[in-house]
RNA sequence: CGGGGAGUGGCUCAGCCUGGUAGAGCACCUGGUUCGGGACCAGGGGGUCGGAGGUUCAAAUCCUCUCUCCCCGACCA
């Protein structure tokens, strides 16, 4: 019995997540870069099934994908006092270009409101004009002192949200309509039951009249804070001078919103699902459904068994893992550490019952399923 | 930024205290036997020990400086 390279949850909850997170292909350090991760395969494909989920959401509900500079001129984030004040401890700056000194550095994207509200300015002009209802789907980087992999990287993917409307009430109900589809896909998606809620005055956005937020709870009895939505009120719009004429023929200012959920989630999906033996993923972010064993011994036997389990995976599905010169325990762990939802066995005890072995990852049950 | 830990084949680490020209396990390659929860045997390839300087006949090992990474805390999606 080889020791397990996992931590147990009990003995160190930290060091546990890292190794869920090493062992299950989901992301290692880059080293070479200060706070950054490279997103492995395995994380890399939870992230796009969970994009689709949010995508397909936001374009339900009139959203339309954008995308704006990475670089953004510093003069710009010292327009709205809170928001530069927010930011400028975690800024990285570029400062040469071309060879050059610049004349004004770029900042890199902590997040986009003050370059969009540039944009908006230039597009709305009248109360038609609005809502606009903008999603980007984006890396930024926050120069943060202390980073874990997913749940606070330097640079991360997110996607950032940012809408213009004529008035509060509207930009209200935006604000708690997409705290709402972020719920949803916390609970439905990624089954992490989450509270929604107001974020105190010091912990809401720089920037923000308030800060609405989704928690989920970890198992270590911690609530993360997996997704928010703001309401920015007409803050930005007066900092970026986004002035239209309403249906009175009057200047006034846009109520914008901006709302956002990134990478971490993933932390908080390995945080809430895994176990000691590794990942446990839910169905519908599981990369790989389910993946098919076969056991054999002899040459005879492993003919007859690797026909059936070809058949058998292409039927229902499952991705068939046969690897020579790994035993089948290997490749039980293997999969057990990735967090495929469905391990199906298949050897010559089961081809002469006609059936095949199904275990199930998040409760560890094994029963026999019939092989038509 | 404060506190702790660590940098030695691809990975995990031993060696350092008591200097004497680099080791183990895993991984990898070849051959064979295996295969129902991490197989085994035999053979083989691969490192000059984070970096710089110093002491010494001799430095992974002692001294000085330096860089980086990880964990804990404060800050944040």
């Amino acid at each position: 019995m080889a020791e397990s390279p996992i931590t147990s949850r009990n003995q160190d909850f930290a060091t546990w997540y890292q190794d869920i997170v090493l062992q299950g292909d989901m992301a290692e350090p880059a080293e070479i870069v200060k706070g950054c991760m490279v997103i492995k395969a395995n994380g890399y494909a939870v992230w796009e099934l969970l994009q689709r989920q949010l995508d397909d959401r936001f374009k339900a509900s009139g959203h339309q994908n954008m995308y704006f500079p990475l670089l953004i001129p510093q003069s710009f984030l010292q327009k709205e006092a809170e928001h530069v004040e927010g930011f400028s401890p975690e800024l990285a700056v570029v400062t040469v270009a071309g060879g050059k000194q610049l004349e004004e550095p770029y900042v890199i994207r902590p997040t986009s409101e003050t370059i969009i509200g540039h944009f908006f300015a230039k597009w709305i002009k009248s109360y038609r004009d609005l809502p606009v209802l903008v999603n980007q789907w984006a890396n930024i980087i926050r120069w943060e002192l202390r980073t874990r992999m997913f749940l606070r990287t330097t640079e991360f993917l997110w996607q950032e949200g940012h809408t213009a409307h004529a008035n509060h009430e509207e930009a209200m109900e935006e604000v708690l309509r997409m705290l709402d589809v972020y719920a949803d896909v916390a609970e439905n998606v990624m089954a992490m039951p989450v509270i929604k809620g107001l974020k105190t005055q010091s912990e809401r956005f720089a920037g923000a009249l308030r800060t609405y937020s989704i928690e989920a709870f970890m198992q270590n009895g911690f609530a993360l804070q997996a997704g928010t939505s703001h309401d920015l009120g007409q803050n930005f719009g007066k900092a970026f001078d986004v002035q239209f004429q309403n249906s009175e023929g009057q200047l006034d200012y846009v109520w914008q919103t901006s709302w956002g959920v990134s990478t971490r989630l993933i932390g908080g999906l390995i945080m809430s699902h895994s176990d000691d033996k590794g990942l446990v993923l839910p169905p519908k972010l599981a990369p790989t459904k389910a993946v098919m064993v076969p056991i054999y011994r002899k040459d005879d036997e492993k003919a007859k068994v690797l026909e059936a389990a070809h058949r058998i995976a292409k039927d229902v599905g499952a991705k068939i893992d046969d690897r020579e010169g790994q035993s089948p325990g290997a490749k039980f762990f293997h999969w057990e550490r990735r967090g495929v939802p469905i391990v199906l066995e298949l050897g010559p005890r089961d081809l002469a019952a006609g059936n095949a072995v199904l275990k199930r990852r998040d409760t560890g049950t094994k029963e026999p399923m019939p092989q038509a």
